[in-house]
DNA sequence: ATCCTGAATGAAACCGATTACATCGTGCTT
DNA sequence: AAGCACGATGTAATCGGTTTCATTCAGGAT
């Protein structure tokens, strides 16, 4: 009653055969006589036998198990990321595991790098030592990417993103033009905000220091820079404002509308990521659509032929991102 | 170059000991002597050694996984549960995968449900079949549940929950109050409708047929949901509404919104889930608080406990929930 | 001095599959 | 008729740890 799992032995006897052929049977089928196939499914079926997969990977080297290593598993950008990777690797008979880089003992984490935990990593985060990831195990970047380590980066052109943005509010007539950042040192935040900066001055504006507020992605502190603008003179506050993320976007908005003012009438706002929410806010927003399911996708499948003896290409993958023009954005109210 | 990882065996040669002290000297170290230990470290940093997790499941009978089968990844309401069990199970030496029950064939899933790949289960879909997961391995079943199925449940107390909701519009003064369903089936869906009609009952009001509106918990159905009430005749549209999750409620008052009518001004709005977003929108949301953390993290700290040795108790732990008032209610406009 | 106890360790079985290699018939070639 | 190739199957080694059981040795009890 306890140890009553049957062993690929137990289906073996059943079937008069050895267990050899059992496994032969179940993993090469061709290699066996129809006779001798059709015992062994009808001993496994009398058994209700189910195969050891800690066996099975033990004998193959391999672990059958892909990690995703995630900044923040509540952030619902990942989530649908985590969902085209999980679409392109269960298919393939691997499983996903998921880790929250930022919730644990990251001492931990190095675990995961580990051939007999994981068969390949794909890493969403780009504040990993880069040192940690080095010659472990495949890995493909998504998103973010990690400084001076050697992978395929699965990522869209964040600069040519920020430069549609630019584009359209200077074509609006908007030339005081403010930025709500990233996180500090976030690859994304870097990349953005260089964006940004250049293609203002492509275009003969500047980013004046009080138009560039600081943030980390997140709701609350889109909400926390709305607060810095209201605080500024009317006469010196910028008429547009691009943020780096549509979380961010939206804390904003929020605040914003709450003290009775409009948007886009008293500013416009530009967001990032096309997360599904930002079509259904009020006003709903202008942002840079990611392709985030195509981006899991595509990180997953270049895994999976890494591992299975691709070659060790280090190259990046860019997927096209498009602007989205919706209701909050507008040409600056004549002063 | 090829087969380089060092083997057990290696470090204990290494060590001048056997394989069983090297094994103890990791997993207990209390049974072998100091200087054995520190021998045996030496050696394993000399080889750079590094435990073959597949070996150790396969001798230990279990796999060190813990399943988690959630209905969407995408759906940040579920992103932030997972981020609750990975926080428990993560210390506890368990690593967490992930399945979507709706994205692939459903056949594999019960693939899952099985000793040799994952140790334990934990479920967020209720519309899974009872027959599949009966007797396979430790389960507990987190918000959603499976009728039927007999396992230890963590949840909120819906129905109690939707008569704070309905006590509080009530308590306003509104005496038409209508309800966005979420998808029909869903164990959710049923409970909150049952409790709203019930507690609408018991404060002498009822549920007119154009009052209840379809929905899936999607914001897209929230959207569609607010165009049915806005072609309603004004004299005869509910005042307040109440919708069976948050990202409804969004897509509803945005709509709304769009159409130049204001919340709560024309139309009182409450929510259920308290996902962060709601506090950032315009107006902020009232709504339901669910302890989303929590929630994962007892479902995992539950299981934890079964798989251990734990007794089967199959009863229910009820997490409390709060009403969290916010500006998208207030009285009824007078008419 | 002898026996017993317990700590430290090694030898070998074991977890449950996969697979290289050996074996045994058949049927075909020459 | 001898030789050979090939298909089907069995035997046993193997993957890399863990753990039972046996052994050794030091120190304490008698």
């Amino acid at each position: 009653m306890k140890n009553d799992r049957p062993r690929i032995s137990d289906v073996a006897r059943l079937a008069g055969v050895s267990t050899a052929t059992v496994s032969r049977a179940l993993s090469n089928p061709a290699l066996v006589s129809l006779e001798t196939r059709a015992a062994v499914q009808d001993a496994i079926s009398a058994t209700g036998y189910r195969l050891n997969q800690a066996a099975r990977n033990l004998r193959h080297r391999r672990t059958g198990g892909i990690v995703a290593l995630v900044p923040n598993l509540a952030n619902p950008f990942f989530a649908q990321i985590l969902s085209g990777i999980a679409s392109v690797l269960g298919p393939a008979g691997y499983n996903l595991l998921v880790a929250d880089t930022r919730a644990e003992g990251a001492g931990r984490l190095l675990d995961y790098a580990e051939p007999s935990r994981a068969d390949g990593l794909i890493v969403l985060d780009g504040a990993l030592p880069a040192a940690a990831l080095t010659g472990r195990i495949p890995l493909v970047l998504a998103c973010e990417w990690v400084p001076g380590l050697a992978a395929l980066r699965v990522k869209i052109d964040n600069r040519a993103a920020v430069a549609l943005v630019v584009d359209h509010l200077a074509d609006l007539g908007h030339r005081r033009i403010g930025h709500v950042a990233g996180p500090p040192g976030n690859v994304l935040s870097i990349a953005r905000l260089g964006g940004f900066r250049d293609r203002l001055a492509a275009r003969g504006l500047i980013l004046a220091p009080d138009a560039l507020y600081p943030g980390d992605f997140s709701l609350e502190s889109g909400r926390a820079a709305a607060e810095c603008w209201l605080a500024q003179p009317v006469s010196s506050r910028p008429t547009a404002i691009f943020l780096a993320s549509d979380a961010m976007a939206c804390g904003f908005m929020g605040e914003v509308r709450r003290h009775g003012l409009s948007v886009p009438g008293d500013v416009s706002v530009v967001g990032f990521d096309d997360i599904e929410l930002t079509g259904h806010v009020d006003p709903p927003l202008t942002t840079i659509r990611q392709p985030r399911l195509a981006i899991g996708r595509i990180a997953a499948e270049q895994l999976l032929r890494r591992i299975e003896g691709g070659p060790d290409h280090s190259g990046d993958v860019i997927l096209p991102v498009e602007l989205v023009i919706r209701a909050s954005t507008a040409p600056p109210m004549p002063r």
